[in-house]
DNA sequence: TGACTTATACCACATATGTGTATTATACTA
DNA sequence: TAGTATAATACACATATGTGGTATAAGTCA
């Protein structure tokens, strides 16, 4: 966004179109339902002119979604993975923060059919960035590694899928403490915190 | 695939040509460069006839999809989900079977960027199943074991696609040993086992 | 086998896509 | 502000898509 400034007016304002026109109509209709045409008629361009930008309409997804993983990782660098792995709670509570806030305007994103592959690149950046942070303190093999965070992340991810299709219902207190059980004790932990009926987030 | 044999022959072969041309070129190149034409001209049927049977080519992924579905929960069948809940190994040992030889051939489908849908498939189905053993002999709220469902079947699979795309390294027995470690015990379960230094899957 | 039912082919059309080329309009910069 | 760079347009073309109507071929069944 900051770089925008020194690029040619011209462009600015044509992407920027675009941009609007494809929100708007994703508003309205199906991402399947959205041609080129609908884009380039709203945003008042040229259809060449789009192709001088994107290659098609799932590029300007792409660019939402990389836009979204980048403030992700930004929010991220605050947070000491290593210090919290044990107890991560910490981490849980800030990754649903940014999702509540920063991914409101593009929360629906989450919900997409095709948009696994924001999914996957914000599995790609958070398993980069927990294995940096991991090594080479935790004794742990490569593999193994890779598996528990896929499991860890993938799972995480899902359970923020159903919390947005649920019109976010529960607090991000309740959403972060059961991640966060979930992660370090997995389901028993759960039964246990179930039993005792003392959860950690109750007031 | 029994019901076909009511089928009038004409419809059997032409569908049976449109998945075999189908299954021809996604071998040879992308799905998305694959075009109606393409499948029409190589199952040498009228690109009209193509339209009898399924509306795009996304429609071919879908019924394929519902196949490796049926696949999983017919098999899932013999798993007492109950039993063995709290000590999970059989189950992943059961799943982790399947994909590795029904799924055989639709393996790659796992893999795909496009094949949120197939995941989520079997999310769905999966957390069904899981919600019909568990109600009401154990005692957790409905919110709560959603969300423990969601979290563990999208990591398990999550899982899975990593195994695909490294080729299937590990053996059958850790994978579901490191799966029902994460599910009952989570990170702590694996900590553990590292530390001991003696998996459950040692021979 | 012969009458029927139905799948498929053939032709046609409106619209979408991707791309190339030449021209015009706008923004940058010295 | 004049000159230059480049973004955007206009136009055109080959191909793809989705769909409708009619004719033909193949399958089904009594």
């Amino acid at each position: 966004m900051d770089e925008m400034k020194t690029i040619d007016r011209r462009t600015r304002k044509t992407k920027k179109a675009i941009r609007h026109a494809f929100a708007e109509l994703l508003s309205q209709k199906d991402i399947n339902d959205i041609t080129i045409r609908d884009i380039a008629d709203l945003a008042d361009i040229n259809r060449k002119t789009f192709y001088n930008y994107y290659s098609g309409i799932y590029q300007i997804v792409d660019e939402i979604e990389n836009e979204i993983v980048s403030t992700y990782e930004k929010v991220l660098g605050e947070v000491d993975i290593k210090r919290d792995l044990k107890n991560p709670y910490r981490i849980f509570e800030r990754l649903t923060s940014i999702i509540n806030t920063d991914l409101d305007f593009y929360g629906y994103l989450l919900s997409m059919r095709e948009n696994v592959s924001l999914v996957s690149k914000i599995v790609t950046m958070l398993k980069a960035k927990t294995k940096e942070a991991l090594h080479p303190q935790i004794e742990i093999d490569e593999t193994t590694a890779d598996i528990v965070l896929d499991y860890a992340i993938s799972g995480m991810i899902a359970v923020y899928q159903q919390w947005f299709n649920s019109d976010r219902r529960q607090s991000i207190e309740e959403i972060s403490s059961t991640i966060s059980i979930l992660f370090f004790q997995g389901f028993s932990g759960i039964l246990e915190r179930e039993e005792k009926g003392n959860s950690i987030y109750t007031k």
